[in-house]
DNA sequence: GTAAAAAGCTAAGCGCGCATACTAAATGCA
DNA sequence: TGCATTTAGTATGCGCGCTTAGCTTTTTAC
Protein backbone atom coordinates (compact mmCIF):
# COMPACT_ATOMS: atom_id res chain seq x y z
CA UNK A 1 0.00 0.00 0.00
CA UNK A 2 3.06 2.10 0.47
CA UNK A 3 3.07 3.02 -3.22
CA UNK A 4 -0.11 4.53 -3.27
CA UNK A 5 0.46 7.58 -1.20
CA UNK A 6 3.82 9.07 -2.77
CA UNK A 7 5.52 8.40 -6.13
CA UNK A 8 8.92 8.78 -6.05
CA UNK A 9 12.05 7.17 -7.35
CA UNK A 10 13.37 5.56 -3.99
CA UNK A 11 11.92 2.61 -2.88
CA UNK A 12 12.55 3.52 0.75
CA UNK A 13 11.96 7.12 0.51
CA UNK A 14 15.48 7.64 2.47
CA UNK A 15 18.26 6.28 -0.40
CA UNK A 16 18.24 9.50 -1.98
CA UNK A 17 21.50 10.83 -1.56
CA UNK A 18 20.44 14.37 -0.76
CA UNK A 19 19.04 12.79 2.52
CA UNK A 20 21.65 10.99 3.50
CA UNK A 21 24.45 13.92 2.95
CA UNK A 22 22.03 16.19 5.18
CA UNK A 23 21.64 13.07 7.82
CA UNK A 24 25.08 12.67 8.39
CA UNK A 25 26.31 16.20 8.14
CA UNK A 26 23.71 16.45 11.05
CA UNK A 27 25.55 13.58 12.54
CA UNK A 28 28.95 14.93 12.10
CA UNK A 29 28.13 18.34 13.64
CA UNK A 30 26.68 16.91 16.52
CA UNK A 31 29.91 14.95 16.87
CA UNK A 32 32.02 18.48 16.62
CA UNK A 33 30.59 20.03 19.33
CA UNK A 34 30.68 17.53 21.35
CA UNK A 35 34.36 17.49 20.54
CA UNK A 36 34.60 21.04 21.02
CA UNK A 37 32.06 21.67 23.88
CA UNK A 38 35.32 21.53 26.39
CA UNK A 39 36.88 24.82 24.71
CA UNK A 40 33.76 27.03 25.00
CA UNK A 41 34.07 26.82 20.95
CA UNK A 42 30.69 26.28 18.45
CA UNK A 43 31.71 24.50 15.28
CA UNK A 44 31.46 27.93 13.09
CA UNK A 45 33.74 29.86 16.07
CA UNK A 46 36.25 27.38 15.48
CA UNK A 47 36.56 27.10 11.95
CA UNK A 48 36.79 31.17 11.64
CA UNK A 49 39.24 31.15 14.43
CA UNK A 50 41.22 28.39 12.66
CA UNK A 51 40.92 30.05 8.93
CA UNK A 52 41.85 33.36 10.42
CA UNK A 53 45.23 31.64 12.34
CA UNK A 54 45.89 29.70 9.27
CA UNK A 55 45.53 33.23 7.14
CA UNK A 56 46.79 35.98 9.62
CA UNK A 57 50.33 35.31 9.50
CA UNK A 58 50.58 36.51 5.75
CA UNK A 59 49.17 40.04 6.76
CA UNK A 60 46.28 41.60 6.97
CA UNK A 61 42.62 40.05 6.60
CA UNK A 62 39.29 41.75 6.12
CA UNK A 63 35.93 39.56 7.40
CA UNK A 64 35.48 39.12 3.59
CA UNK A 65 38.66 37.68 2.71
CA UNK A 66 37.85 35.03 5.71
CA UNK A 67 34.22 34.59 4.71
CA UNK A 68 35.71 33.26 1.46
CA UNK A 69 38.20 30.90 2.89
CA UNK A 70 35.66 29.30 5.00
CA UNK A 71 33.13 29.58 2.52
CA UNK A 72 30.58 30.79 5.37
CA UNK A 73 28.15 33.78 5.09
CA UNK A 74 29.72 37.45 5.82
CA UNK A 75 26.88 38.42 7.86
CA UNK A 76 27.62 34.53 9.87
CA UNK A 77 31.14 36.23 9.51
CA UNK A 78 30.55 39.28 11.47
CA UNK A 79 28.65 38.06 13.97
CA UNK A 80 30.61 35.29 14.98
CA UNK A 81 33.45 37.62 14.71
CA UNK A 82 31.72 39.90 17.13
CA UNK A 83 31.81 37.27 19.80
CA UNK A 84 35.24 35.72 19.48
CA UNK A 85 36.54 39.42 19.97
CA UNK A 86 34.45 39.86 23.02
CA UNK A 87 36.22 36.47 24.39
CA UNK A 88 39.56 37.86 23.56
CA UNK A 89 40.66 35.43 21.10
CA UNK A 90 40.43 38.28 18.22
CA UNK A 91 41.29 41.63 17.35
CA UNK A 92 39.08 43.45 14.56
CA UNK A 93 41.52 46.93 14.00
CA UNK A 94 40.74 49.41 11.43
CA UNK A 95 41.76 48.44 7.84
CA UNK A 96 45.53 50.48 7.22
CA UNK A 97 44.46 51.47 3.35
CA UNK A 98 40.75 50.49 3.57
CA UNK A 99 38.45 52.59 5.86
CA UNK A 100 34.89 50.02 5.05
CA UNK A 101 36.66 47.07 6.33
CA UNK A 102 38.70 45.62 9.51
CA UNK A 103 41.82 44.41 10.12
CA UNK A 104 41.64 41.08 11.68
CA UNK A 105 44.27 39.54 14.02
CA UNK A 106 44.55 36.03 16.01
CA UNK A 107 45.58 37.02 19.65
CA UNK A 108 47.98 34.73 21.50
CA UNK A 109 44.97 33.38 23.57
CA UNK A 110 43.25 32.19 20.52
CA UNK A 111 46.12 31.13 18.66
CA UNK A 112 46.70 28.89 21.64
CA UNK A 113 43.35 28.08 21.73
CA UNK A 114 42.89 27.26 17.99
CA UNK A 115 45.69 25.09 17.98
CA UNK A 116 44.05 22.87 20.68
CA UNK A 117 40.93 22.36 19.20
CA UNK A 118 42.25 21.25 16.28
CA UNK A 119 44.38 18.35 17.56
CA UNK A 120 40.28 17.37 19.37
CA UNK A 121 38.56 18.38 16.05
CA UNK A 122 41.03 16.20 14.11
CA UNK A 123 40.72 13.41 16.18
CA UNK A 124 37.00 13.72 15.84
CA UNK A 125 37.13 13.37 12.20
CA UNK A 126 39.29 10.46 12.00
CA UNK A 127 36.68 8.53 14.64
CA UNK A 128 33.78 9.81 12.47
CA UNK A 129 34.80 8.96 8.72
CA UNK A 130 36.41 5.45 10.14
CA UNK A 131 34.19 3.07 8.94
CA UNK A 132 34.45 4.23 5.33
CA UNK A 133 38.27 2.06 5.94
CA UNK A 134 40.39 5.53 6.12
CA UNK A 135 43.53 4.02 4.89
CA UNK A 136 45.38 7.23 6.08
CA UNK A 137 47.34 8.09 3.25
CA UNK A 138 48.14 11.69 1.41
CA UNK A 139 46.24 10.54 -1.40
CA UNK A 140 42.46 11.74 -1.04
CA UNK A 141 39.91 8.96 -0.97
CA UNK A 142 36.61 8.50 -3.56
CA UNK A 143 34.48 9.85 -0.82
CA UNK A 144 36.80 13.37 -0.67
CA UNK A 145 37.26 13.08 -4.31
CA UNK A 146 33.34 13.07 -4.33
CA UNK A 147 33.04 16.15 -2.19
CA UNK A 148 35.24 18.31 -3.60
CA UNK A 149 33.96 18.15 -6.94
CA UNK A 150 30.31 18.72 -5.13
CA UNK A 151 31.86 21.40 -3.40
CA UNK A 152 33.19 22.88 -6.57
CA UNK A 153 36.56 23.47 -5.84
CA UNK B 1 54.95 31.07 6.47
CA UNK B 2 51.49 30.31 6.67
CA UNK B 3 52.55 27.11 8.57
CA UNK B 4 53.30 28.95 11.93
CA UNK B 5 50.03 29.79 12.85
CA UNK B 6 48.17 26.76 13.03
CA UNK B 7 49.17 22.93 13.09
CA UNK B 8 47.06 20.87 10.84
CA UNK B 9 47.19 17.57 9.74
CA UNK B 10 45.71 19.75 5.87
CA UNK B 11 48.25 21.31 3.84
CA UNK B 12 45.87 24.08 2.79
CA UNK B 13 43.45 23.56 5.78
CA UNK B 14 40.00 22.98 3.63
CA UNK B 15 40.69 19.03 2.80
CA UNK B 16 39.26 18.05 5.44
CA UNK B 17 36.13 15.59 4.71
CA UNK B 18 34.33 16.98 7.43
CA UNK B 19 34.29 20.72 6.17
CA UNK B 20 33.74 19.59 2.88
CA UNK B 21 30.76 17.78 3.99
CA UNK B 22 29.51 20.60 5.81
CA UNK B 23 29.71 23.10 2.62
CA UNK B 24 28.09 20.85 -0.01
CA UNK B 25 25.34 20.28 2.77
CA UNK B 26 24.91 23.49 2.55
CA UNK B 27 25.04 24.28 -1.06
CA UNK B 28 22.81 21.31 -1.35
CA UNK B 29 20.26 23.29 1.24
CA UNK B 30 20.68 25.69 -0.96
CA UNK B 31 19.31 24.13 -3.64
CA UNK B 32 16.63 22.82 -2.36
CA UNK B 33 15.54 25.95 -0.90
CA UNK B 34 15.38 27.13 -4.63
CA UNK B 35 13.57 24.01 -5.65
CA UNK B 36 10.89 24.36 -2.94
CA UNK B 37 10.03 27.84 -2.91
CA UNK B 38 7.44 27.88 -5.87
CA UNK B 39 6.10 25.42 -4.06
CA UNK B 40 5.79 27.39 -0.67
CA UNK B 41 7.68 24.35 1.54
CA UNK B 42 10.43 24.64 3.52
CA UNK B 43 12.80 21.59 3.09
CA UNK B 44 12.18 20.04 6.71
CA UNK B 45 8.09 20.83 5.65
CA UNK B 46 8.83 18.62 2.58
CA UNK B 47 10.22 16.24 4.46
CA UNK B 48 8.20 15.74 6.73
CA UNK B 49 5.40 15.65 4.60
CA UNK B 50 6.23 13.36 1.69
CA UNK B 51 7.48 10.99 4.47
CA UNK B 52 3.80 11.22 6.04
CA UNK B 53 2.10 10.63 2.55
CA UNK B 54 4.48 7.55 2.65
CA UNK B 55 3.44 6.37 5.76
CA UNK B 56 -0.13 7.58 5.99
CA UNK B 57 -1.51 4.84 3.85
CA UNK B 58 -0.22 2.37 6.57
CA UNK B 59 -2.74 3.12 9.51
CA UNK B 60 -2.54 5.92 11.81
CA UNK B 61 1.23 7.67 12.17
CA UNK B 62 2.48 9.18 15.11
CA UNK B 63 4.42 12.21 15.30
CA UNK B 64 7.01 9.60 17.07
CA UNK B 65 6.81 7.44 14.29
CA UNK B 66 7.46 10.13 11.65
CA UNK B 67 9.94 11.77 13.61
CA UNK B 68 11.69 8.45 13.63
CA UNK B 69 11.68 7.76 9.64
CA UNK B 70 12.27 11.39 9.00
CA UNK B 71 15.21 11.12 11.45
CA UNK B 72 14.11 14.46 12.25
CA UNK B 73 14.34 16.06 16.44
CA UNK B 74 11.21 15.36 17.78
CA UNK B 75 10.92 19.18 18.64
CA UNK B 76 10.88 20.20 14.81
CA UNK B 77 8.55 17.54 13.96
CA UNK B 78 6.01 18.84 16.11
CA UNK B 79 5.95 22.39 15.60
CA UNK B 80 6.39 22.01 11.67
CA UNK B 81 3.74 19.65 11.64
CA UNK B 82 1.61 22.21 13.53
CA UNK B 83 2.35 24.60 10.86
CA UNK B 84 1.74 22.07 8.26
CA UNK B 85 -1.99 21.91 9.67
CA UNK B 86 -2.27 25.69 9.73
CA UNK B 87 -2.09 25.33 5.94
CA UNK B 88 -4.46 22.26 5.78
CA UNK B 89 -1.69 20.21 4.12
CA UNK B 90 -2.50 17.56 7.51
CA UNK B 91 -4.75 16.71 10.43
CA UNK B 92 -3.57 16.31 13.68
CA UNK B 93 -6.59 14.10 14.95
CA UNK B 94 -6.31 12.79 18.47
CA UNK B 95 -5.37 9.15 18.61
CA UNK B 96 -7.53 6.31 19.23
CA UNK B 97 -5.68 4.37 22.02
CA UNK B 98 -3.45 6.37 23.04
CA UNK B 99 -4.46 10.05 24.45
CA UNK B 100 -0.99 11.21 24.40
CA UNK B 101 -0.63 10.92 20.92
CA UNK B 102 -1.77 12.17 17.87
CA UNK B 103 -2.92 10.44 14.52
CA UNK B 104 -1.65 12.20 11.74
CA UNK B 105 -3.06 12.54 8.00
CA UNK B 106 -2.47 13.43 5.13
CA UNK B 107 -4.97 15.56 3.67
CA UNK B 108 -5.88 15.43 -0.14
CA UNK B 109 -4.35 18.47 -0.99
CA UNK B 110 -1.15 17.85 1.07
CA UNK B 111 -0.91 14.41 -0.59
CA UNK B 112 -1.58 16.52 -4.42
CA UNK B 113 1.64 19.15 -2.97
CA UNK B 114 3.54 16.34 -1.74
CA UNK B 115 3.80 14.62 -4.96
CA UNK B 116 4.46 17.67 -7.30
CA UNK B 117 7.06 18.84 -5.00
CA UNK B 118 8.83 15.57 -4.67
CA UNK B 119 9.15 15.54 -8.65
CA UNK B 120 11.04 19.08 -8.48
CA UNK B 121 13.41 17.72 -5.81
CA UNK B 122 14.07 14.72 -7.81
CA UNK B 123 14.71 16.93 -10.51
CA UNK B 124 17.05 19.24 -8.15
CA UNK B 125 18.86 16.38 -6.86
CA UNK B 126 19.80 15.11 -10.30
CA UNK B 127 21.19 18.26 -11.28
CA UNK B 128 23.09 18.57 -8.12
CA UNK B 129 25.01 15.35 -7.70
CA UNK B 130 24.92 15.01 -11.98
CA UNK B 131 29.26 16.21 -11.39
CA UNK B 132 29.62 12.59 -10.29
CA UNK B 133 28.75 10.79 -12.96
CA UNK B 134 25.23 9.10 -12.17
CA UNK B 135 25.06 6.30 -14.22
CA UNK B 136 21.18 5.44 -13.23
CA UNK B 137 20.69 2.88 -12.57
CA UNK B 138 19.28 1.13 -9.40
CA UNK B 139 22.64 -0.11 -7.75
CA UNK B 140 23.86 2.47 -5.16
CA UNK B 141 27.32 4.32 -6.09
CA UNK B 142 30.40 4.35 -4.02
CA UNK B 143 29.44 7.97 -3.01
CA UNK B 144 25.79 6.82 -1.79
CA UNK B 145 27.07 3.69 -0.43
CA UNK B 146 29.99 5.64 1.91
CA UNK B 147 26.85 8.16 2.84
CA UNK B 148 24.76 5.57 4.08
CA UNK B 149 27.74 4.26 6.64
CA UNK B 150 28.39 7.10 7.94
CA UNK B 151 24.10 7.69 8.69
CA UNK B 152 24.50 4.30 10.31
CA UNK B 153 21.85 2.58 8.25
C1' DG C 1 34.96 66.89 -10.95
C1' DT C 2 30.83 64.82 -10.18
C1' DA C 3 27.51 61.11 -10.33
C1' DA C 4 26.75 56.21 -10.46
C1' DA C 5 28.05 51.66 -9.22
C1' DA C 6 30.28 48.50 -6.26
C1' DA C 7 32.32 46.89 -1.86
C1' DG C 8 32.71 46.15 3.39
C1' DC C 9 30.13 45.93 7.16
C1' DT C 10 25.95 46.06 10.48
C1' DA C 11 20.90 45.49 12.00
C1' DA C 12 16.71 42.83 12.20
C1' DG C 13 14.06 38.76 11.35
C1' DC C 14 12.81 33.79 9.94
C1' DG C 15 13.43 28.64 9.99
C1' DC C 16 16.25 25.00 11.55
C1' DG C 17 18.89 21.81 14.95
C1' DC C 18 19.43 20.98 19.49
C1' DA C 19 19.48 21.18 24.79
C1' DT C 20 16.77 21.55 28.94
C1' DA C 21 12.67 21.25 31.34
C1' DC C 22 7.92 20.29 31.89
C1' DT C 23 2.82 17.95 31.59
C1' DA C 24 0.11 14.07 31.00
C1' DA C 25 -0.67 9.42 29.79
C1' DA C 26 0.88 4.60 29.42
C1' DT C 27 3.51 0.75 31.14
C1' DG C 28 6.05 -2.31 34.44
C1' DC C 29 6.43 -4.34 38.71
C1' DA C 30 5.74 -5.67 43.34
C1' DT D 1 -3.88 -1.83 43.84
C1' DG D 2 -0.07 1.43 44.35
C1' DC D 3 3.79 3.59 42.62
C1' DA D 4 8.00 4.30 39.85
C1' DT D 5 9.56 4.41 35.18
C1' DT D 6 8.99 5.26 30.44
C1' DT D 7 6.93 7.55 26.56
C1' DA D 8 4.34 11.31 23.46
C1' DG D 9 4.16 15.80 23.07
C1' DT D 10 4.93 20.87 24.18
C1' DA D 11 7.40 25.40 25.94
C1' DT D 12 11.61 28.08 26.05
C1' DG D 13 16.11 29.53 24.66
C1' DC D 14 20.59 29.59 21.96
C1' DG D 15 23.56 29.41 17.75
C1' DC D 16 23.54 28.92 12.86
C1' DG D 17 22.35 29.84 7.75
C1' DC D 18 20.19 32.92 5.08
C1' DT D 19 17.39 37.08 3.40
C1' DT D 20 16.34 41.87 3.21
C1' DA D 21 17.46 46.35 4.20
C1' DG D 22 20.51 50.03 5.25
C1' DC D 23 24.91 52.69 6.20
C1' DT D 24 29.52 54.30 4.97
C1' DT D 25 33.37 54.27 1.96
C1' DT D 26 35.72 53.17 -2.26
C1' DT D 27 35.99 52.61 -7.08
C1' DT D 28 34.46 53.35 -11.68
C1' DA D 29 32.27 55.94 -15.50
C1' DC D 30 31.23 59.99 -17.80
Amino acid sequence: MSGEGLRTRFGSAEESPGLLLWQVTNRWQAAQRAALKPYGLTHVQFVLLAALTYLAAEGPVTQKALADQAATDPMMTSQVLRALEGQGLVRRLPHPHDKRARALEVTDEGRALANRAVAAVEACDAAFFAVLGDQGDDAPDGFTRALRALAGR
